[in-house]
DNA sequence: CAAGAATCCTGTCAGC
DNA sequence: TGCTGACAGGATTCTT
């Protein structure tokens, strides 16, 4: 679920709420996510203050005072759930809670738990081995044309595909990469080598504000980025072909030659777009 | 090497 | 109502 724009603003939520603070207990309910969980890690957070929050591509990093740092994933169906001081229902899928000392539960909810935890030491947060191969933030100084055609060059596989993969820009998901290529007129079936120049050009702005019109989107939808039912980061966004197979194409308005928002396969993965004006 | 398929896991929904 | 199969926003690992 979680892409670039909904892990930003659940990092910004967990921001508000644990930065500055003190992490009284923190518990492993089941350790075997996506891998498996250090054993350490409950027993290193608990007593910890919390120093700061960082976003790297879809990873979260909470930083604590005393040199570590906290590596969270949440894969396709991880969750964070934020309730205030009093009894807590038991809530399922609930891998890992931490509380404040001010009496609030963080909580991991994942269900297919394809999220991942670890510890590092924030020195060593670039070496990371699942941080060190990513591509540039697209929300960044480096995400540029000239160095987005730089990353096609030579790439034989559909843009579509190419955008996913996280070596070649940070933090785009299948439902982003749809909503950009819609807006930079990009046809997902395009060869990623041929996207350069005028393409390239469209595509990058085209990125930058799909993403920034998203995470607006999740701080003013969501009141200080928490849900009435405590969840963080996810929002409802109306999205112009994602999930729309049949609706009419907001590109095309009233061309008889538009069928309407396609959907198709690629590797796997459903792709939405108009045929007619993504090219 | 690159590209596509298979894979981990559970929940939801459409169709019968 | 209950069952079955397809599908889901991710990313690694295996095959070709």
């Amino acid at each position: 679920m979680p892409e670039l724009p909904e892990v930003e603003t659940v990092m910004r939520g967990l921001a508000a709420r644990l930065q500055g603070r003190r992490i009284v207990r923190a518990d492993m309910r089941r350790a075997d996510l996506r891998w498996p969980v250090p054993s350490g890690l409950a027993a290193a957070l608990t007593g910890a203050n919390v120093a700061s929050f960082a976003r790297r591509g879809k990873y979260i990093l909470m930083r604590l005072q005393g040199g570590d740092s906290l590596l969270l994933h949440l894969g396709m169906s991880g969750r964070m759930i934020i309730t205030p001081p009093g009894p807590a229902a038991p809530v399922l899928h609930e891998h890992f809670v931490m509380q404040t000392e001010d009496g609030f539960r963080i909580a991991l909810v994942d269900p297919r738990r394809f999220g991942s935890l670890d510890l590092l030491p924030t020195s060593e947060e670039a070496s990371h081995p699942l941080l060190a191969g990513l591509g540039p933030e697209p929300l960044g100084p480096d995400f540029t044309a000239a160095k987005l055609s730089a990353a096609l060059a030579g790439r034989r596989t559909p843009i579509k595909a190419a955008l996913l993969d996280q070596r070649v820009v940070a933090g785009l998901g299948n439902i982003y990469v749809c909503e950009a290529l819609f807006r930079a007129r990009i046809s997902p079936r395009r060869l990623a080598a041929s996207v350069a120049g005028a393409r390239a050009a469209r595509l990058v702005p085209a990125i930058v504000a799909t993403l920034t019109e998203a995470i607006a989107a999740g701080g003013s939808s969501l009141r200080d980025y928490v849900q009435p039912s405590g969840e963080l980061g996810y929002f409802q966004h109306a999205w112009k072909v994602y999930g729309r197979a049949g609706a009419a194409c907001e590109l095309c308005p009233g061309k008889p030659a538009c069928s309407g928002i396609s959907r198709i396969v690629q590797s796997g993965r459903s792709s939405f777009f108009c045929p007619r004006s993504q090219r």
